[in-house]
DNA sequence: GACCAGGCACATC
DNA sequence: GATGTGCATGGT
């Protein structure tokens, strides 16, 4: 079969299974921007905590994470983990933010995806998933995200060679579906529920996976 | 106590 | 260019 057709198979059958996961979860785009660094290799519950005790001290904005001592900050995102290294993380993006773009999500949007992606790229601390996914969930620009779940889910199933790297594994999406903001939105977001839910450890529970015999 | 989580940069070879 | 390591909390 050609892979475009199973490629969309396979969302149709995990959008069936699972439904609609209204990502990115957060209130607005830079919400969105700051998740996307504090969740770099954490569990999202523990950056739901994090943004919780920004959001409890009315911090989350811009210009206040700004001014905000790296040291403060890093105390306040505590609970997502590696917390002095994502607080540097922070300032660099804010610093990037502001002095780029003002802080404007509008001035932001009106780059073209693949210079912006670079821009973003230059940020210590911004790779590419990161990257992406600031592109996808926050500017609405059709990136498609690629990370561990995605990764292990098409290894594991054979659909990809075990140590394909981030770009190969983009290629793929981006080469055989139709781009499209709200297809890779979903489309990504699925395959991280499908990956907590089924193929996460060492010894994957995939019995009743909604991809079993198909992939 | 071990293992894992929606990465990334940097050192070393 | 490939491989190894530090970063750290909180849930199972």
């Amino acid at each position: 079969m050609a892979k475009s057709k199973k490629l969309l198979q396979i969302y149709q059958r995990l959008y069936k299974a699972f439904g609609p996961q209204h990502w990115w979860p957060a209130e607005g785009p830079f919400e969105v921007m700051v998740g996307a660094i504090l969740t770099q290799n954490t569990n999202w519950q523990n950056v739901e905590k994090a943004i919780a005790a920004l959001k409890k001290n009315k911090v989350l904005s811009p210009k206040k994470l700004n001014r905000m001592p790296q040291k403060k900050l890093a105390k306040l995102i505590r609970p997502a983990g590696y917390f002095n290294i994502k607080a540097k993380r922070l300032k660099n993006f804010l610093k990037f933010y502001l002095q780029n773009y003002g802080a404007d999500v509008r001035k932001m949007r009106a780059v073209r995806a693949h210079a912006l992606r670079n821009e973003l790229l230059s940020v210590n601390g911004v790779g590419e998933e990161t990257a992406d996914s600031i592109l996808l969930y926050a500017l609405n620009k059709p990136a498609f995200v690629v990370d561990a779940y995605t990764k292990r889910i098409f290894s594991r199933h054979r659909f990809l060679p075990k140590d394909t790297d981030y770009q190969d594994t983009q290629k793929l999406f981006m080469q055989n579906l139709k781009v499209n903001v709200q297809l890779f939105n979903e489309y990504h977001a699925l395959l991280v529920r499908l990956g907590k839910d089924f193929c996460l450890k060492r010894n994957p529970k995939c019995g009743t996976c909604p991809l079993e015999k198909l992939l």
